[in-house]
RNA sequence: GGUGAUGUAGCUCAGUUGGUUAGAGCGGCGGAUUCAUAACCCGCAGGUCGGCAGUUCAAUUCUGCCCAUCACCA
């Protein structure tokens, strides 16, 4: 460990004021957490912050929508984001707004300085004008037919039918998404931030590619590239002029000493870093000085870091970084930068059902913690996108933490609290020289620090091999049948008990809430790292073993991916919804769809043509068929496919067809469904047969083909 | 279209600063076991390390081209 201490300011990104917290955004969220509560475990001082990201368009038009004022929609919404967030284990401490006057005051402050530091200037700009509305309109809010291919309807920056990139002024027949009025160009004075400026530019170079003080890196290398090839080779000028203003009306701060022109939302956005870091500073007693003012921190060498996804680098490695520059701020230090998410290998889809929200995970009664364990099994430092594999998720958790982890205590727990009234003996310390050794734990905290959760947790995954194998080394079990071994069982028990919490501690970080009730299974206090120097010694008395997790099952996952599935194309999008990208039409399409008269199977999601060809439909020659003894639905069915020998198939047909009529039949079998053991022996495919779901229509259909086909030919 | 990233066993991923038989977990198969919410243990099978070409005594690892996926830019 390191012998000094860290005093580390850590923020996470804002999450706008405007939807849900789904999976993707808990990606940067639980990765930030982790590292957070690492640091603390060894020692290190961190304050985490964050906030909701409250200003702009979309919340103000969001709130008319919803007929509020915009400080109703963005109060509640805080507290549904502050909900989600605790629920995942994700501890700020503190949780604020960038609609705070502790965020205005930092606003103004930097923007008076840059001011004063000729970085302001002000330009008049030509802009698209909605009139029915009265305002001006962000290039998301106007659409219109694509300049290249004609495809109605796109967005102002890029058509989503041919690809092509262009500006709002390209569009053909342009419609505001507001109104739907027909926009017209308006001219309108607006405040720039000047990047472009040499001194910005030299800055930014150099920033963006060199080392702090003490040589850590300032972002990942494929941040630092990405930033080069923003900014360009000396001499050249690829920067522009950032944007900082809007014109009324506009939900957020207005500039000082510009009436009707308000703050662009991402000028104040990161501001709310040190808004939220100054609330609580002012309610724990911390100087926020020796944190933002550039000489007091690093007098007190304190850092500030950034979690922050991939989308954001633009803001947070050109402008954050220069605002602060220039307006007499400390830098930050680090930007960690993660990936999206994708699930089952694709970007989340509201129609598939894997567009998921952390409330619905929640709902359906989903441990947060196994989420934590396979978001950080699969994080490392790199900005990678991150799958979700839904099978794999529910593997991996079962099998690492159910079957290796947890087994551990759930298999020794028990003698120790029947046989030696749940007192402890001395461990096997060589038995647990493997859980000490320094060069492990080196590598562990080492990963950890450099957040490179796989590799903390591949490593923490072969010790718990190693303490399951030590387990069924000594047979407990055995020992407990003779008396003679009472002390060699005690003795075994206590170690894997220790190698158990030994594990705890190293999985703390990413499991919190287990280890909470690991640290009440053994009566201890809060398990900091330096725990792992030592066992817990004979005698220490644990309490009773209580279950402490359970296995996810895989219709827990389906019926979570069913509840977000949202059918689109039933109503015509309204324009502004359109333009409302993180909350969905759900609430606001008025009547649903009216209700079958029956409970309705759902439809299956859509599948690609690789999808369905993975189904070997063949043409099958029913050769036999015959009752089976003691089913009430099945017939047994011998059918030709072209192969050497029948296929045997049970086929839940009885109630429609008599198997004598049967044999000689063609008809359409699933060739290569995997074998299923059945009470009756082994079925070897299936037939295709037809049926009404509502039950109004009686009875079962297989299918025929028609005349010309043969045993074996393939259906596709 | 340009740039970058990724492409390694059925699945999810390590790894190789070029060098004897390419690894793990899961899944599969076989065995063992019953302490453990069928978990655990032992063993086995499975890979032309995306494709093609080049450099080299030697390439999965380097170079070029191509393909696929993703992202950024135009």
């Amino acid at each position: 460990m390191t012998a000094s201490s860290r005093k580390i300011f850590v923020t996470n990104a804002l999450p706008y004021a405007n939807g849900d917290i789904h999976l993707g955004h808990l990606v940067g969220y639980i990765q930030a957490d982790v590292w957070v509560r690492f640091q603390r475990m060894c020692g290190n001082t961190v304050h985490y912050v964050c906030a909701d990201d409250t200003h702009g368009t979309p919340v103000m038009l969001r709130a008319e929508k919803e007929g509020m004022s915009p400080e109703t929609l963005i109060n509640r919404v805080h507290g549904e984001h502050l909900r989600d967030f605790t629920d995942f284990g994700v501890a700020f401490d503190n949780y604020h707004s960038t609609h705070s006057p502790e965020n205005r005051a930092y606003a103004e402050d930097i923007y008076k300085k840059l001011r004063e530091a000729g970085m302001i200037e002000t330009r008049s700009i030509e802009q698209f004008y909605d009139p029915v509305k009265q305002m001006f309109l962000p290039d998301r809010f106007i659409k219109g037919e694509c300049p290249k291919c004609g495809a109605k309807d796109q967005y102002g920056d890029s058509c989503e039918v041919c690809g092509a990139a262009y500006t709002p002024t390209e569009l053909k027949n342009p419609y505001s998404a507001v109104s739907g009025a027909t926009p017209e160009m308006r001219s309108s004075e607006h405040y720039f931030f000047r990047l472009s400026d040499e001194k910005a530019v030299a800055f930014l170079r150099e920033w963006t590619q060199a080392t702090n003080a003490d040589g850590s890196r300032r972002m990942p290398p494929e941040a630092s590239n990405k930033m080069r090839e923003w900014i360009g080779e000396v001499g050249e000028n690829k920067l522009s002029d950032w944007d900082i203003s809007r014109d009324a009306p506009y939900f957020g701060f207005e500039i000082p000493g510009a009436p009707g022109k308000f703050f662009y939302v991402w000028l104040d956005a990161p501001i709310g870093y040190l808004a939220s870091f100054l609330n609580y500073a002012g309610r724990v007693g911390i100087d926020v000085a020796d944190f933002i003012d550039p000489e007091k921190a690093a007098a007190a060498g304190t850092e500030m870091v950034h979690f922050i996804g991939k989308d954001i680098l633009y803001f947070h490695a050109l402008f954050w970084p220069a605002m602060l520059k220039f307006a007499g701020y400390r830098t930050p230090n680090f930007l960690n930068v993660n990936g999206f998410l994708t699930v089952d290998g694709a970007k989340m889809s509201k129609s598939r059902g894997t567009f998921i929200t952390a409330r619905s995970f929640l709902d359906h009664k989903l441990n947060p913690e196994w989420l934590r364990y396979y978001f950080a099994a699969k994080l490392n430092s790199n900005i990678e996108d991150l799958d979700l594999s839904l099978d794999d998720f529910v593997a991996k958790v079962n099998s690492d933490l159910v079957g290796k982890f947890i087994n551990i205590a759930s298999r020794c727990a028990g003698f120790i609290t029947k046989r030696f009234e749940g007192k402890l003996a001395a461990s096997d310390a060589a038995a647990l020289d493997a859980f000490h050794a320094p060069e492990t734990l080196a590598a562990v905290s080492r990963a950890y620090n450099n957040r490179d959760y796989s590799t903390a947790l591949r490593e923490v995954m072969r010790l718990a091999d190693l303490a399951n194998v030590y387990v069924n080394d000594q047979k407990p079990w055995e020992l407990a049948k003779d008396p003679a071994q009472v002390e060699r069982l005690h003795q075994a028990c206590s170690t894997a008990l220790n190698q158990f919490r030994a594990l705890t501690i190293l999985l703390k970080p990413v499991l919190p809430a287990l280890a909470a009730q690991v640290e009440a299974f053994f009566g201890v206090s809060p398990f900091i790292w330096n725990d792992l120097d030592k066992p817990l010694p004979a005698g220490h008395a644990i309490q009773q073993y209580a279950h402490l997790m359970t296995r996810i099952e895989r219709k827990q996952i389906d019926a979570l991916v069913e509840a977000n599935k949202q059918t689109l194309g039933t109503v015509e999008a309204k324009p502004a919804e359109a333009a409302d990208t993180a909350k969905t039409t759900a609430k606001k399409t008025e009547a649903p769809a009216k209700k079958a008269p029956v409970e309705e199977e759902a439809a299956p999601a859509e599948i690609s043509i690789d999808d369905f060809s993975k189904v070997d439909l063949r043409i099958a020659k029913i050769v036999a068929a015959e009752h089976v003894e003691g089913a009430a639905k099945l017939i047994k069915l011998q059918l030709d496919i072209g192969e050497e020998r029948p296929r045997q198939v049970f086929a839940g047909i009885k109630s429609a067809y008599d198997p004598a009529l049967l044999v000689g039949r063609l008809t359409v079998m699933v060739a290569n469904l995997a074998p299923r053991k059945m009470k009756f022996g082994l079925s070897e495919g299936m037939v295709l047969a037809a049926s009404d779901a509502s039950g109004e229509v009686p009875g079962l259909f297989i299918l025929s083909p028609d005349a010309g086909a043969t045993p074996g030919m393939r259906v596709k």
